[in-house]
DNA sequence: CCGCGTCGTGACAACGTTGTCAGGGACATG
DNA sequence: CATGTCCCTGACAACGTTGTCACGACGCGG
């Protein structure tokens, strides 16, 4: 900056000016330092610019997800992308694999850079360490998951109610040996949608087979070997509910391995891509992630935009997309 | 940070002194320090440190993808965030969704951020404009795609000998009508693997029928129709060659809107989620999106360490992964 | 011709931090 | 006891920028 005024024969202060569109330059001094920023390839530090300039923005959102190669955190970050984009706001990702030490490392790390604002999908079970991070004013919105132990804004999905819907849709087909895999039970989303899938039973006056719940299952491949190991009770399941896309593509495997895709029905929790052209097309109960974004991206700007109103706390409705999967009769009827 | 020093009695040096693990600093202040700054729930200001530090990192990169969404990109930010984490670092991501000027306004905005380093997936069709950008010396490693008009490093898979090896095994398997499906031509790899599946003919003394052939498809909707229209021919393709995983989706959809997933063979370059769970299993030629991704950070942090030497370009073998879909045999033999 | 407002410009301080250097006390050495 | 060395600590300047204020030139009305 000194460089560009020294050769536009001007103080750092009228380059400042120039740079910054503000009024009262001269156009003639103007057209000197542009030239002179040209020439000299000029960038203004932007980390000077937001030390000075009192409670500026750094226009940066951090967005703590649970894994960024999974279509669904994938497609939210995306829409979050989207809209920050149209705030001139950059969006710092990171995944956290589940890991409650590293989402709170990161939290810390991302109120070191001044973000300003957070987007958090949690791994940790409760959040009270973010009220001393947060007391600097750093908005957070948290997504997929509740907050616990802490009030802010947040946007979920109803995953009780869809996971009853989902079961309900299989109960109403006459399937009554569904089985249920799920997700470590720690994530808030996985016991929610057990505790769905219990509900959708007991409105019917049923139980379903505790046997036939399988919580836990942490990757794709687990699944397989759950759902391998249901298939060979005695009495094995005519039914499956899924409570996340990587567990749906799991059992999918280990129905197409048996040869049982028409066999066993299938309603999963999560779309993803091409679940449309599987055989039979997976029925799921989907989330609509561009929403999702969308509404945590909505939240997040007001706050930064100094909104200081109480929490608030969004839930979307999950819809169930039929496709075949979820249709197939129980066996015999 | 006064505050701080005040608290402790100190002088704000000793307390840069201890928050940065700096020796030379008695147990006892030291101790009265942290006191203070756990209960003043300090913060260094990084911006002022990088500001203040002659040529310090920001622990920043940024990454220009294609869509955050897609499995590629997403795949591709995901092993980069890994290798990132090892050094301290965190990324930037933006989705360019093949616009050239956002590509140029992203880098700009980066630049000025003073991101240590940039990963792009260029959607521009010459690079020129770089050369200013990174004269500061902000590193680039282009992925995916080579650079034009500027010498980088780069990471990119052999599309050419890909596409010709995907072509060759439909070739080898009788099939001489062949379709192949592409994005727009200005998309390095999208006219490179064309240029592969021609190849493959001409290695054999034939020549690919020109109206199979069809490029600028910008979506999965459009190879979708594009699909249903070659099939509408007198003399309809008996193979398809899908230049990207989103354009293979299109297919498989008009294909099986047309019952004719088990008729049609099929081999898509891209590999994806599910793509074993299609039925038939979708054969690909697999970019291994991991190694890419762990290639493009080990090239990026050498030089944000310092290396100096001639850029490098690094070219990747893809493999073929023969599922089905590319197996079935022509009709009549 | 004087006083006053307006306009363009620059000097200076400050944002929060750290590198440099100097000062003072404790201790060891001659 | 004088001198030197080491250790701990703090004052100060500087990083690149911008907010504040003051200054001089100019034009206008009285």
């Amino acid at each position: 900056m000194r460089d560009v005024a020294a050769l536009a024969g001007v103080s750092v202060k009228t380059v400042s000016r120039v740079v910054n569109d503000e009024p009262g330059v001269s156009a003639d001094v103007r057209e000197r330092v542009e030239a002179a920023v040209a020439r000299l390839d000029y960038r203004p530090n932007l980390a000077a610019s937001n030390l000075r300039r009192t409670g500026a923005r750094t226009g940066l959102v951090g967005a703590l997800v649970q894994d960024l190669s999974n279509s669904f955190s994938a497609g939210l970050l995306r829409a979050l992308e989207d809209s920050a984009r149209q705030h001139g706001t950059a969006v710092l990702a990171a995944s956290l694999d589940e890991g409650a030490d590293r989402e709170q490392e990161l939290v810390h790390d991302l109120v070191s850079r001044r973000v300003d604002g957070l987007v958090i999908m949690p791994a940790t079970a409760r959040q009270d360490y973010l009220i001393a991070e947060l007391r600097t004013g750093t908005p957070a919105v948290f997504v997929d998951r509740p907050p616990r132990g802490i009030d802010v804004d947040s946007v979920v999905v109803d995953n009780v109610g869809g996971a009853r819907t989902a079961t309900e849709h299989l109960l109403a087909q006459g399937h009554r040996r569904i089985a249920a895999l799920s997700d470590t039970r720690t994530i808030h989303t996985a016991s929610t949608r057990l505790v769905g899938f219990a509900e959708a039973y007991a409105a019917r006056g049923l139980e379903p087979d505790p046997r036939l719940v399988v919580p836990d299952l942490r990757s794709s491949e687990e699944a397989t070997r759950a759902m391998h190991a249901l298939l060979e009770l005695d009495d094995p399941p005519t039914a499956v509910f899924t409570a996340r896309n990587i567990l749906s593509s799991g059992v999918v495997r280990a129905l197409a391995e048996r040869g049982l895709r028409r066999q066993v029905a299938l309603v999963g929790f999560d779309d993803f891509p091409m679940a449309d052209l599987l055989d039979p097309p997976l029925t799921v109960m989907r989330q609509d992630v561009g929403r999702v974004g969308r509404a945590v991206a909505h939240m997040l700007f007001e706050r930064i935009g100094g909104d200081t109103s109480a929490p608030r706390h969004v839930v979307l409705e999950p819809s169930l997309v039929v496709r075949g999967s979820g249709e197939i009769p129980l066996p015999g009827r």
